[in-house]
DNA sequence: CGATAATTTGATTTTTCTCAAGACGCGTGG
DNA sequence: CCACGCGTCTTGAGAAAAATCAAATTATCG
């Protein structure tokens, strides 16, 4: 399922800032030369494990960060959608693997570039540390999720999520499959599924294909508990 | 059930070196003013939204953090034991509130100062970015108990990490009550009283008293699945 | 020793998972 | 242009896991 033909090669070399995870530039910006690659869809950026020579920016497309359990079970920490940072790690390893959701264009930049670069300016160090601060916040959010609720809050707050990552509007077209949906919010393929059409149901949401949502009852959403 | 009687006094004022949240001394560390302060049972330390004015230690004792949703629903993210650092926030409000398990001695320290110190010494600025990360880290093992495990595997792995950040060796007291772990894996008191039940007649653990318990077979425990 | 809180246990209901099959969408090649 | 194949998604029926409701037991503290 899986293709390891990773890095398609280098399309263009730029100049570019570092922003913060949550798309927010950072005054005081670094600059550092990246060099945009193109990944086909379901390709590996990186694996659990492998050192962490890099940190990424998604251009376009989308990825998923994932953890395994050793049976296969899966676990998607995380989405990151254009204009995301991801991969850095304070440790020398990635603790996760990072896969394409969609063909993507990646930003790819050398972590010990950032980090020397860190070392000598702390604006530099504090937007790393930002950025580090930014994925806990979401992961903590994301705890709630995971602890606290049922299938039909589970799926409601994630369409809920993605359209403010989005164009912030009531259309959203997701780029991830339903299993990876699931695996990110704990669930079976079979249960998001059956809680989409009950969504729709409800007439809190339009499913006019199963990847392109309209919400149609952001209170509904918001307040789904049954 | 909780008091709002916070802080019970300064007992004791001493200078501290800022420790990595794993309880690995950081060389180069800090040194600060800090201030010990004592708490009951079951107090208070600081509110979700309120002033991230200081920073935290645990000398003795034990601490929860936790988010609540609006209908009460409680996520407990992290428990704090000796050693153990919380309440470090990047923003300017604590994002969770903090409440001592049981009596416990705290040691405060000024965020400011140590952000101010940060400033000036990349050393400092890096301990704090690792403290962030470590607690990351800490969060997204946490990701995969609740979004992928069953509750026997919950309490399993939970119990392992107890005995691991405490002595270490197969006797563990658990300072918090069965809602506490209830409410930091995912489940319910009960499921977590029938599962304990479950590992001690598995002849996983043994149960002298409710809150001590002794780890029996380690790798039963690893490999809970049902 | 008695009151109160914490924990355990039991019976039942609800939710979600599992297994199975069918429908849909999309690209390729005839 | 249509048929076929394949991957994705939906739906259904039944099983399993965990939640809920209720009560009994055990610990704790004055």
């Amino acid at each position: 399922m899986l293709m390891r033909t990773a890095t398609q090669g280098v399309i263009a070399s730029q100049q570019f800032p570092l922003w913060s995870g949550s798309g927010n530039p950072i005054a005081g910006s670094i600059d550092l030369m990246g060099a945009r690659m193109s990944y086909a869809r379901n390709v590996e950026v990186y694996g659990e494990g492998e050192p962490a020579e890099y940190l990424y920016k998604v251009i376009s497309g989308a990825v998923r960060t994932c953890k395994l359990l050793e049976d296969g079970r899966r676990q998607v920490t995380a989405f990151h959608l254009p204009g995301e940072i991801f991969g850095l790690e304070l440790g020398q390893e990635h603790r996760f693997s990072a896969e394409t959701i969609s063909e993507s264009s990646i930003l790819i930049v050398k972590r010990s570039a950032v980090l020397a670069l860190a070392g000598r300016d702390g604006d530099v160090a504090r937007q790393l540390w930002s950025l580090t601060a930014d994925a806990l916040q979401r992961v903590q959010d994301h705890m709630l999720v995971l602890g606290c609720m049922n299938a039909k809050e589970r799926v409601a707050s994630f369409l809920l999520q993605m359209a403010k990552r989005g164009s912030g509007g009531n259309e959203l077209d997701l780029p991830m499959s339903r299993q990876d949906i699931a695996d990110y919010l704990g669930l079976t393929i079979e249960t998001v599924s059956r809680t989409m059409t009950q969504l729709e149901s409800d007439a809190a949401i339009r499913l006019p294909t199963s990847r392109h949502i309209v919400l149609r009852n952001r209170a509904a959403l918001a307040g789904a508990n049954a």
